[in-house]
DNA sequence: TTATTTCCTACTGTATTAGTAGTATATTAT
DNA sequence: ATAATATACTACTAATACAGTAGGAAATAA
């Protein structure tokens, strides 16, 4: 069950953007550099995030890409189901119709639960609250992760939108 | 980040193994008919399963596929990972040498709690946990998924594009 | 011996992934 | 106006994995 690197590099990318909020567009050129990502590759994910409204461009020399909502508005999840389609690890677990069992299959309950499971973390998680993170890291450099949980806790109420 | 059929298979067929339990062997060919899974493939993914010792076979007529564990000695993780490879859905989560940047990336801290949550769910459900909820669904028919429901459409504020 | 069932190996069409490539269009600076 | 820069759009492709199919060998029971 591998997560695509069109999610993994378009969440890195966003993250990049939210680091960069406030500050005028970045240029894909930077950031393809940075996260170690080809060039024309990223314009592509770029341009699904932008048609679904995450990020905004700007054309030309000076150009670049920003985020179109504040960071503590877009999670995770948003980004994630933007690239990867959807969590859904089992097609019945959202579309019922899929499986004339549905309503007997003890299986689709296991494949449910995960999927709640896998919701619940990315729902709960918004750019910001990464940018936080990153910030926390650098001042601890890399003793690393103490106050991992605590800072995850105290997302639990995330979900804005 | 869809689930291959090989997992979502083999478990319905190891579920099968587990409500036969203590009553011999039970053929594929049974299986494949009431999982509706085409008999040769799933010879080959029983064979993984009996490899990584979850099940054992009995060759001949007469013969079949029994479980090598009681089924509460077995979870779903174990069952996953045989079939699945990994729940990893991001190679640094497990493996911290893959990338270099790993201890400041903060996306591997959100896929390093995806991982988490989803080997929570996995590894707290064993077959006989499901063997469990067959039954009693069978005593509630099919009224009992009012819960269930109502918890999915909590869940649905997709932005799918 | 015959019917049955698992065991083993090899092959294959299809789809997806992870890009590459080239060109067009918009914007800024000179 | 022109050059430089950056995104926008379209098409193509190598490699891989997935989901089987196919055929026969070996073991076992009746």
């Amino acid at each position: 069950m591998k997560l695509s690197t069109r999610t993994r590099y378009g969440i890195r990318a966003v993250l990049e953007l939210a680091e960069n909020y406030g500050n005028g567009p970045l240029r894909l050129k930077i950031i393809a550099q940075r996260q170690e990502i080809s060039l024309k590759y990223l314009e592509q994910l770029m341009t699904v995030l932008r048609s679904a409204g995450f990020v905004r461009s700007i054309r030309g020399s000076k150009g670049g890409y920003l985020l179109a909502k504040a960071p503590e508005k877009i999670t995770i999840s948003d980004v994630f189901h933007c690239l990867e389609g959807s969590v859904v690890t089992v097609e019945c677990v959202e579309n019922e119709s899929y499986c004339p069992r549905t309503n007997d299959c003890i299986a689709r309950q296991v494949w449910t639960e995960v999927h709640k499971a896998v919701m619940g973390v990315l729902q709960s998680i918004t750019l910001q609250n990464l940018v936080d993170r990153a910030k926390n890291n650098k001042g601890l450099s890399d003793i690393g992760f103490e106050n991992e949980k605590e800072q995850i806790n105290l997302q639990e109420n995330g979900k804005t939108n």
